[in-house]
DNA sequence: CTGAAAGCGCTAACAC
DNA sequence: GTGTTAGCGCTTTCAG
């Protein structure tokens, strides 16, 4: 039934034109130590026969795939998407194709299966863009990973032996305090993300270390815990307005906890940003849109997935070239300020 | 410098374990004819060695590459990568890998260097997970295509010569009107998607339906088209206030336009849903979170997703067995109505 | 139970 | 300019 559908093959190719494989493979590759009329005739043949080369036994013979390995996690979520797009749009430009893997929860711990099931399928090098969470990095400092293979971490705290690119965290959450502290509010409060994420711990040090730095108190009831989602935002809302009366602004971790935060404050009648102001962070789209328009840190998850990748084929490439690669880099891309209406109480 | 990261392959193994490579080979694929002493031996001798056998060259002799080509686009949005999000969850249980291609809107146009693409890398399979967009899959129709590859279409309009998997628009959008109604709502607007999108136009069109088969007008001011972005959700839902000031009622495309147009009300001072109903779609996390909590309509994604997949694989499977693969489906998911405080007037 | 030979589709390294 | 040979890492087939 199934008339073996089998792919047109350089054999084929090389029948039809009369000439030996190498020839044609000389002419896909666009060596040129073909004559011009041979190569113009095979050229026609293969447009013709819709003849496609495989990419696969290419990356046997050659030991390169033009292939990167994905790692991620939390697609649903859309700092992770954002980074994939990125990503999708780096490799495409460098001629690389995208295996990618999402991990679950439970997959994370152990990483070496995942690299190697990449490895099996002979990727050139792994971008690993999962987020930092609890002790699910661990394994990186026991360096027992041998990673032979060029990889690039996202996202992840720096760390000397691994090249790394991230979004400075500390630095986006000092600049949202700096501009609250500017606009005259001194009794700030934080609503942290989940503290077991690496990037959740980074903003609220900034928050307290910003405190310190300007000699008011911090004290537990000054902060709350949440868990990124807009769910977890309403009740830290309420319960920070509780346990902190004085309360003239939030800093709220991430974008969505802040617009949930907006509603709790709406409802209760508080004026944002007169009575209370608030800051955001993430700058999604939303965070434009609803009233009082969101202030916010804006990350640029687009282009640390591009420095990512250029980072990693220049890594993959240099070592086809025998270069020696140098020691792990750490790049840091810098957030921005977004001021919009929920925090700006005076012309400046 | 490098010394030459060779992988070790299934020679090395069998000249450690003094047999040849054919009995490694039946180990690893665990066939029975290995004495299980020779077997116990190769096992731990593979162990040692953290041998991992090369998929590409299985990909190659067996002409099977247990890879799946997903195309998506739009990544940044929450739609897609909710999708994708599926995929790779079902593919993964399903013990494929993902060959991952994100088009850019010039580039769906011309879908035959895309399957060359992922043809050339031996995917078994196609799953085209790109929203249908003016003129974009009109390819589909001249079946100029030949598709000897299986190829599953997401999330497109149904038709004869493919299979597609698709979530009912026309019926969630009915859901939403018929909810609208019984809540007593008789002058029911609607704030669009980007009517290039058959998606959009699906739900217009249930939209447009129900009022006429309710008997009720239907007229150009009582419809607006937004972009599917919170943005354009503001001056839609300002424009509809005006054009239609006896409205009671708005159904909205999605819920991020919808999540606006609360917005909007609120700051006119209009009562929600005394005043006016309001109903998304999609149901966003957020959609729960925002007052008052938006009645909306959920379509499950990652069941899509996964259907997508285990219809994708079976065929596949059912190639390699050559049976007949019958003709192409269509499977079509039904939407639920997830009722909140955004449309209920009356306890029922 | 185990091995030898052949070959998947392609290209590196030589010959001619 | 072009062809030959060998081989990437594995498995199929068939012989022992």
């Amino acid at each position: 039934m199934n008339p073996k559908p089998t792919r047109t093959t350089i054999k084929e190719v090389a029948a039809v034109a009369g000439v030996s494989t190498m020839t044609v493979s000389r002419v896909l590759n666009d060596r040129p130590d073909v004559s011009l009329t041979t190569r113009m005739r095979i050229k026609r043949i293969i447009e013709e026969l819709e003849y496609q080369p495989s990419a696969i036994a290419r990356s046997l013979i050659q030991q390169k795939s033009y292939t990167l390995g994905v790692v991620t996690a939390g697609l649903e979520h859309i700092g992770p998407s954002r980074i994939l797009n990125g990503i999708t749009r780096a490799a495409e430009e460098a001629g690389y194709a995208i295996l990618l893997k999402e991990l679950s929860d439970s997959q994370v711990a152990n990483p070496t299966p995942i690299f190697q099931k990449l490895l099996s399928r002979h990727v050139d090098g792994i971008i690993w863009a999962v987020a930092e969470i609890g002790e699910n990095h661990k394994w990186l400092e026991n360096s027992s990973l041998p990673l032979e293979t060029p990889t690039v971490f996202l996202t992840t705290e720096p760390n000397k032996t691994q090249t790394t690119v991230l979004i400075d965290n500390y630095y986006g959450a000092q600049l949202a305090m700096a501009h609250l502290f500017e606009q005259g509010c001194r009794n700030i409060g934080h609503i942290a993300g989940p503290l077991d994420w690496w990037e959740a711990r980074q903003r609220m040090s900034a928050w307290k270390d910003f405190l310190i730095g300007h000699n008011m108190p911090v004290k537990d009831a000054y902060w709350v815990e949440g868990d990124w989602s807009s769910a977890s935002g309403i009740p830290a809302a309420a319960k920070l307005l509780t346990q902190y009366p004085e309360i003239d602004a939030i800093f709220v971790a991430n974008d969505q906890m802040a617009l949930s935060a907006l509603q709790v404050l709406h409802k209760r009648g508080i004026r944002i940003p007169a009575e209370i102001a608030i800051v955001g962070f993430d700058n999604i789209p939303e965070s434009a849109c609803f009233y009082p328009a969101l202030t916010t840190i804006q990350q640029n998850q687009h282009e640390l997935a591009c420095v990512a990748v250029q980072q990693m084929i220049q890594i993959i490439e240099q070592g086809w070239q025998g270069k020696d690669i140098g020691a792990p880099q750490s790049i840091v891309l810098l957030p921005t300020l977004i001021a919009r209406e929920s925090s700006i109480r005076q012309k400046s």
